[in-house]
DNA sequence: GGAGAAGGTACGGTCGGCGGACCTTCCAAC
DNA sequence: GTTGGAAGGTCCGCCGACCGTACCTTCTCC
């Protein structure tokens, strides 16, 4: 019976790895910026936006006021935001003018697997989320939303489309109805924004991506679920491909 | 431009309250009874296992020894765990011999948008996780704890058999080998485990979810990546459709 | 019957986060 | 143009979680 915790297969090994690995502990400051900056990574929040006043928003995130303004200031720092004093000032998110695209070799070289995890995930989440937002009946107002988003995404300058890009992915999620495929789909759009933004824009590629987007926005309004699931699973695939190419 | 941040269609409603809603802040110690009791309830650690020394798994967990000794104490008021003193100590698992059923129908009714919200995920990660295991070559070893899963959950007490079910579930999901997907499997079996333990017992859906679960793995071990993917949905949509309706 | 490996206990220090009061800026209505 | 109010900016004291460390107690195995 001794060792019996340690791994041996690789099932054993995730296992063993999911319960004794450190846990993750967060303080409020850290999980409050991340929120920001994952709104306005996602483009839930965009340029212009003004934020709630610091009292109301540090109550609606349960943290104290203190703990929201040094977040603030954190994304302030990095640029994300920018604060005016007086009546009718605020916290307003920055257009995104130019992101430092980073060097993205590097991280993916190092952390390939990490890379390969998230799009294994990606792959079972994303086109999930396609299916399951053709599977419902969509109020008038999430039809547009996809629509606008869909042309958001098709018709924009190529330093926003990685931006719109992630609305229409969101959109598409949230038209599910469920928080917790939403949130799913939030993560790995997340973990891959980094990436995706250092993948070089080329005319045809973006011109594919278009078509398939469309494609999945067709789909999922015509409620042909196993349509969208394979159009999604495509453009996932593509993307993937991508990566994978740009980074080996 | 007021008010732009209040949701008014479902999807603008799920975006915001993916941004506004309370930071989950938790503390070591929360998260420490989480990840063991997590770790029991989805059968990596199963009766009778010995967790490393105090000292050991403090550092392994990455949190002091007091904090984890706190945790440790939840477990063992809980049932869970019991400890040991002396030369040949330590913490033990306990066998589940009769956990308490609880009162489902209160929960699923009150809560019944969260059941919903985790269906829906489930019903993307698990078929997703299956389809993934399947299109892996797998090791032997892993071949082998398939097989011995499914064995278990086939031939088993009807006590050990959610443990079981979980397990098999589980060993599905790390055969993908991605790390992610495997807690995404996990996150949504812990979310209805207790659910599911509150269903009654009969004969006929425990000898058809037998069937479907040989199935899937017949699949997954056959490298059918479709068929993994359907055996699964079905599965799953039996479940739902078990608790829908007895929660209803 | 001792050595050693384990859990059990106690203490003081550090630091993150909170609540609340207060100051400063600046728009807008009067 | 003055003033009120709504916003961000600052400060301080308190509490509690968490940690490191040392030490005690129990029990098994040699």
């Amino acid at each position: 019976m001794t060792d019996n915790l340690v791994a041996e297969g690789s099932v054993e090994a995730l296992w063993a790895r999911a319960v004794f690995s450190p846990v993750p502990v967060r303080n409020a400051f850290e999980v409050t910026v991340e929120r920001l900056a994952q709104g306005i990574q996602l483009g839930v929040l965009v340029g212009g936006d003004r934020l709630p006043p610091e009292r109301e928003l540090a109550n609606t995130l349960g943290v104290s006021r203190v703990t929201l303004r040094e977040a603030i200031k954190a994304l302030r720092d990095a640029g994300l935001v920018e604060s005016r004093r007086g009546r009718g000032g605020g916290t307003f998110v920055v257009a995104p003018k130019t992101r430092s695209p980073r060097r993205a070799e590097q991280i993916g070289r190092s952390m390939r697997h990490v890379l390969d995890d998230a799009l294994d995930l990606r792959r079972i989440i994303e086109p999930g989320a396609a299916a399951l937002a053709a599977s419902r009946t969509l109020t008038a107002a999430d039809r547009a939303t996809l629509h606008r988003c869909l042309a958001d995404a098709t018709r924009c300058s190529p330093e926003t489309r990685r931006l719109a890009d992630s609305r229409l992915h969101m959109a598409i999620a949230a038209a599910g109805g469920s928080a917790s495929v939403t949130a799913a789909v939030a993560d790995v759009q997340l973990r891959m924004d980094e990436l995706l933004r250092a993948i070089p824009v080329i005319p045809a590629n973006i011109a594919h991506s278009d078509r398939q987007h469309a494609a999945i926005v067709d789909a999922i309004l015509a409620g042909q679920v196993e349509r969208a699931r394979v159009e999604m699973e495509e453009h996932v695939d593509g993307t993937a491909a991508l990566l994978r190419g740009f980074l080996s």
